[in-house]
DNA sequence: CGATCCCTTGACGAGTTTCAAGTGGCGTGG
DNA sequence: CCACGCCACTTGAAACTCGTCAAGGGATCG
């Protein structure tokens, strides 16, 4: 378990604008509010320090100064809250294009820890000169905010899941957002990685590993999936998912 | 269950502003970022109508067109979200101060319901006019922000609590959240109001309303604590509490 | 080739839900 | 004024889901 591995900071203008232009999060995440070659996309590259992440870094801590705010631009981390005695309940997994950092922006300090779990790269952004650069573009508050928003309306998705479903019901509709997930990056069709241990499933899911593994089980036995490997695997009947997900 | 029962609409300046003066929210909710008197304050009054809600009063309903954003001037509201085979998850109580009608910004449509638990107010902004209002005013955006943030950190901790505790865990966790809240409004003390029904507290932990009744009665038993009556419960061992909440 | 890690599978038991009955407060109507 | 019904809450017993404990398989790595 290491820390952040590499930073390539400190770049201006021409540099910065090279790198975000050929950034694979350019239409997705935050910098969608910035036009290429405008003031504001060289601003935000200017602002911001591309960091690498090998799979088990450490992005941040539980209880570090909250100093900074990430955009993943690709591979995948694992958000966790952990309890005094080492439960611990996953509230996310983010993917190019997410943000990380807003929560504990008022008390000051991470109150999660974020761990890569594939190589991941994240552009790091100064909290405070983040802020001050909305007050000068109103297309990236209404992005932050919105994306914020976004992040809600999810949390308050995994809490009825949490709350309300039952194992199998979870899973299948865990499957499911993995799968919508990578549509919405660009990466359809019915296979779908799953970049996360079971047992990291299961922290995600409030189950155990065990649990979760049972539950894949059945629905490769009742034909809903197939396992092309541990971490792949094949929607064969999206509807039976759907179903058993019981969404809102 | 009615609806939205009085709205006090359509005031201009004099009156808005001495209505804000009097909003006993004034000092902690998205208002505590406009001075008495200033021009923000102004707008933010002439921007707002006040609505009374009556126990049961839906305020806003799954699928509705998102066009407002609530802020609770006193009482309290609880935000649901409802399975299509009828369970439910209460994602939060909604106080005074507390802010409504972020997530699902951008989807256009609230994804969830809001209800008014008690003889509730709270002050209703037309979301699109608001956003405009933050171009013009720093204070309000980042306070917008913060509260947004801050919720989200509170939907990350109430996950894990649906994920990784168990009933009593819950139970504890969640009276001591009362205590808190009420504390930050004010209403310091060991003695804690509970205006929602056990269905309503089971429908928020993720329990059936037997085991919240049972875990009640464990607390009580236990001498933790003290029913004065149904609803309103003395705290007295706030330790015990604590180690069973057994927080981050 | 053995060690390790991760996943799977089985058996058992604890904790929670489900089902059912009982209590107490409160408003209504006789 | 009291009987009654209604509703929310409490309590008990049985059923079930999921967690715990334990063993085994398969892949990877030294």
């Amino acid at each position: 378990m290491g820390e952040v591995v590499s930073i390539n900071a400190g770049m201006r203008g021409p540099e910065a604008e090279a790198r975000c232009a050929a950034c694979p999060a350019r239409r997705s995440g935050l910098c969608a509010a910035a036009d290429t070659g405008s003031e504001l996309a060289c601003r935000l590259g200017g602002l911001s320090e591309r960091v690498t992440l090998e799979p088990g870094d450490v992005l941040v801590r539980q209880g570090d100064a909250a100093r900074h705010v990430f955009a993943v631009v690709a591979g995948t981390l694992k958000v966790t809250r952990v309890m005094a005695d080492g439960r611990a309940q996953i509230s996310g997994f983010l993917s190019g294009g997410e943000l990380l950092g807003l929560p504990g922006m008022e008390c000051g300090t991470y109150v999660y820890e974020a761990v890569a779990l594939t190589r991941t790269s994240v552009c790091r952004f100064n909290r405070d000169r983040l802020v001050v650069l909305t007050d000068d573009f109103p297309a990236v508050r209404r992005r932050l905010l919105a994306m914020t928003a976004g992040e809600l309306a999810a949390a308050q998705e995994q809490m009825l899941l949490l709350g309300r479903k039952s194992a199998i019901e979870k899973v299948a509709s865990f499957l499911l957002q993995l799968q919508a997930k990578a549509a919405r990056r660009g990466v359809g069709g019915t296979r779908v990685q799953v970049p996360m241990s079971r047992a990291e499933i299961g922290d995600h899911l409030g189950l155990t590993i065990e649990t979760v593994s049972r539950c894949v089980s059945k629905l490769k036995t009742a034909g809903s999936i197939r396992l092309v490997d541990t971490h792949t695997i094949e929607i064969r009947d999206p509807t039976a998912l759907s179903e058993l997900a019981a969404a809102a």
